[in-house]
DNA sequence: TACATCGGACATTCAAGTGC
DNA sequence: CACTTGAATGTCCGATGTAA
């Protein structure tokens, strides 16, 4: 995945992701020749003045590092002239905007692997991963910290293209600060609500100072780089620092960039997450082949997985509001209940409950053969569709007015990319059976309840009925 | 503006089911 | 028996309401 040794990157992977590396471990990155030639006007003087500020969030000088869990920097794509990369200006914020969104938890002291590769995952075999490659591309050296936290997710378009840099929430910040017991990180507390990060292809990689040990804890997917595209978007004191490294489009290339989009965009909407894309912020393709592909593959426009503590304390479960392993949490000691601050019991999940039968995965063997529909199951796949995956019904259901296969996504769950491992009933489960064929379902019956549909194995109970978010569409 | 409340989206767990 | 599945269960986002 990388390159680091071993001791470094267990070193890093216990350190806290907003760690502010000092200066002196800054190092060069291996940029292209384009970039190196390229001087920049002013850098250093914004990044100085960042580091300066009350609220720390100096991170414009944290860069996408070669080591670290940052991979949604390692989605950047490496070509800064493709207008492809400009999808990455799609601000993209973690998902909790609530001053608790960094999640204290990791950077809670005594917390290795804070963050990412931590705590509820650990059973698992996969989710993790898409969090967890290496960028490598010099690329990455663009990538900065944006304090603002303007950005919402969901952004309209017209706040796609454009950021204003440096603004703050003044009033979130240090709550969540557990800098006082890092002290050998440079103390810059942070908001958790108010990081986001920008994506500046305006800036030279070489001018950054490189995070070594980028630790990619808590949220690297908190932010997704927006980009101020057009020179005339970006105010003006960014103008005058930042030189343009890619040159600003002109109203055609802006035309299309803003088709290209809106093509995208509606990708997102509507098309299932390729279920191959095992690490969809880890990869990004490059090639300037796969510009389209790029611009439809709704894991760039993904918003990022939220984690949460495997045991909220009871203070937190009652007031459903975001915990943190540590006793007292954050929260409970911001609100002064340390005392009460006690992990919540959890309840001990019911034995013998009769399950139907479960979908299977065609190995990889037979998915050859397939097409030769040498058993009804395929050619029920055949009949169903391509976008299904899944078979829908048997073929005596085909026919009936009331089948799912009707409708654009048949089965039970799609899912959107991460999670590949879990069958997740997530709410983004949308799952991606579409792309690989490899399900093969058992009869189902579908049902609608209200204006959700279901689609229920036989004897299992209708989940309409169940109290159970899975299994049903928005 | 801060905080409380809470519906429901999202994440995790783990027993049942499956197949070698 | 390892692995998969998916319902049960828990977490907590974010909208909304209320009080200061």
């Amino acid at each position: 995945m990388n390159n680091i040794p071993p001791q470094q990157q267990q070193q890093q992977d216990q350190q806290p992701f907003f760690k502010q590396e000092p200066q002196q471990e800054s190092i060069q990155l291996s940029a292209p020749q384009s970039y190196q030639n390229f001087q920049p006007l002013s850098y250093p003087s914004q990044q100085q003045q960042h580091q300066q500020s009350n609220h720390g969030q100096s991170y414009n000088s944290l860069q996408g590092s070669s080591t670290g869990n940052l991979s949604s920097f390692s989605a950047m794509p490496s070509n800064p002239y493709n207008l492809n990369n400009h999808l990455m200006g799609l601000s993209m914020q973690n998902g909790s905007s609530s001053s608790s969104g960094l999640g204290a938890s990791s950077l809670a002291p005594g917390h290795n692997n804070s963050g990412l590769m931590s705590g509820a995952n650990s059973g698992s075999t996969t989710p993790s991963m898409a969090y967890a490659s290496a960028p490598s591309s010099p690329i990455l050296s663009n990538l900065q910290y944006n304090p603002s936290g303007n950005s919402q997710y969901a952004q309209s378009n017209s706040n796609l293209y454009y950021q204003q840099q440096n603004q703050q929430h003044p009033q979130h910040s240090n709550q969540y600060s557990y800098h006082n017991q890092q002290p050998q990180h440079q103390s810059q507390s942070m908001s958790s609500s108010s990081l986001t990060s920008s994506f500046y292809p305006t800036s030279p990689p070489h001018q950054h100072q490189q995070q070594p040990q980028q630790n990619g804890s808590s949220t690297p997917f908190s932010s997704m780089p927006s980009t101020p595209l057009r020179q005339q978007h970006q105010p003006p004191q960014q103008q005058q620092q930042y030189a343009p490294l890619v040159p600003p489009l002109s109203d055609a290339q802006y035309a299309q960039y803003r088709q290209l989009l809106g093509s995208a965009l509606s990708s997102a909407a509507s098309t299932p997450y390729h279920s191959n894309q095992s690490t969809p912020y880890s990869s990004m393709p490059t090639s300037p082949t796969l510009e389209h592909q790029q611009l439809s593959d709704p894991s760039m426009l993904q918003k990022p997985k939220r984690r949460q503590v495997k045991n909220a304390c009871v203070n937190c479960q009652k007031a459903c509001k975001k915990c943190d392993e540590g006793r007292p949490c954050t929260r409970c000691i911001k609100y002064g209940l340390t005392e009460t601050c006690v992990d919540s019991t959890r309840k001990v999940r019911k034995k013998g409950i009769k399950r139907g039968p479960y979908k299977r995965k065609i190995p990889p063997s037979q998915l050859g053969s397939a097409s030769a529909s040498t058993t009804p199951v395929l050619s029920h796949a055949v009949l169903a569709g391509p976008s299904t995956g899944y078979m829908s019904e048997p073929v005596t259901a085909l026919n009936s007015p009331t089948q799912s296969h009707m409708l654009p996504f048949t089965s039970s769950s799609m899912n959107f990319g991460y999670n590949a491992n879990s069958g997740s009933n997530s709410g983004y489960s949308f799952q991606t059976q579409s792309m690989d064929n490899n399900y093969v379902p058992p009869p189902y019956t579908t049902s609608y309840s209200g204006s959700s549909l279901y689609s229920t194995p036989y004897g299992v109970n209708d989940p309409a009925n169940a109290g159970s978010s899975s299994n049903h569409f928005p």
